[in-house]
DNA sequence: AAGCTCATCAACCGCAGCCGT
DNA sequence: GACGGCTGCGGTTGATGAGCT
């Protein structure tokens, strides 16, 4: 027996709203209240399906909605909770007053997503942690709906280790287009001369996908390594100020952990995972204490298959701490 | 001006959690 | 505990408009 559909579909109206209904569901909502979507429809004497309205109420009509473009604080904020909370935009939408979970996936997929996320280490910080397990038992991610038990179980996996987490500021955005001016700032010089000669930072001969991938990590990795700072998308080095702000969220994420580590029940297992990834990645185990860096935001994807041959010996290069 | 490409965003779809029975 | 309805969430789709050729 199938599952029944949540409304009955047949002569509802799909598509845009117009004015009229939107009208009309503000003034339903506003005299009755939320909620009991199902039955709101026919009270309302609207010809659309209860989960349609709930939608456009919370993500257009609801007056404490902030609309407009997002300011360069919404963007770092929106930078440094995907990077806690990875694709859960109602978590991250809890967080930005006036801003909807839709409106931000939609924003992040549109543009976010395709620049360069970091976090850089605190200068202050000389040891953090790895947790390369968590990247290289990822498995390639699959396009579409995934399940929720499973995203469920990844996200537990990828889970940061805040308890030896130094990270106290955010860096900012590193949008591809600005790579090529920054090049020559970059640290690295043989990680810049290889960019240079690669022309990796063409845009207009990367697809996005490459952007976004080995492009962006070998930045990444450059500058993480360096602890330097990057520029955000408005060329600009930027720093998300509010110090009360970001503590406030690392201690809803650690709680999170807490949670999580209560679930684990595969500790030493996963100790076994990180020995062999970090070898996996031509890092000796025991040397770890200086490259004891968090790793756990979603910018990073070790596994990927479109990192493969010469970029895979790059990043190899660059974790072993020499040169490509 | 017409056609095309691409970015944006509103809306839809289907899964999964929660809760009452 | 099993079942089913309701609701929320996250991924995807498609309409629209701006910019380019």
């Amino acid at each position: 027996m199938g599952r029944s559909p949540c409304c009955e579909k047949t002569g509802l109206k799909t598509g845009r709203w117009t004015a009229e209904e939107d009208e009309t569901l503000v003034k339903y909502i506003q005299s009755n209240g939320e909620g009991s979507w199902k039955s709101l429809p026919k009270n309302a004497g609207l010809m659309r399906c209860g989960k349609s309205c709930r939608l456009r109420w919370i993500n257009y009509l609801r007056g404490d909605l902030k609309r407009g473009n997002f300011t360069v604080e919404e963007d770092e904020m929106i930078v440094m909770l995907h990077k806690a909370f990875g694709n859960r935009w109602s978590m991250i939408a809890s967080h930005l007053p006036g801003r909807t979970d839709n409106e931000i996936k939609n924003y992040w997929n549109a543009r976010l997503s395709r620049q360069s996320y970091r976090f850089f280490i605190n200068k202050n910080t000389t040891k953090t942690s790895i947790d390369i397990s968590t990247l290289v038992n990822q498995k390639k991610r699959r396009t579409g709906r995934v399940s929720r038990s499973v995203a469920k179980k990844y996200n537990q996996d990828k889970s940061p280790s805040l308890s030896t987490t130094k990270i106290s500021n955010p860096q900012m955005v590193m949008d591809t287009q600005v790579i090529q001016e920054n090049v020559n700032d970059c640290p690295n010089a043989d990680v810049t001369k290889h960019m240079e000669e690669s022309q990796v930072h063409d845009h207009n001969v990367m697809s996005d996908e490459l952007e976004s991938n080995w492009v962006d990590e070998l930045f990444n990795i450059d500058y993480f390594l360096q602890g330097d700072e990057a520029m955000d998308s408005s060329r600009v080095s930027s720093n998300i100020h509010d110090d009360d702000q970001i503590e406030q969220w690392l201690a809803e994420i650690e709680v999170e952990e807490l949670k999580r580590n209560e679930r684990n029940v595969n500790e030493r297992e996963d100790e076994n995972l990180r020995k062999n990834s970090l070898e996996t990645v031509g890092c000796c185990y025991g040397e770890t204490d200086q490259w004891d860096m968090e790793f756990s935001f979603a910018g990073f994807n070790m596994c990927d298959e479109n990192m493969c041959g010469e970029e895979d010996d790059i990043l190899v290069s660059l974790w072993e701490g020499g040169n490509p």
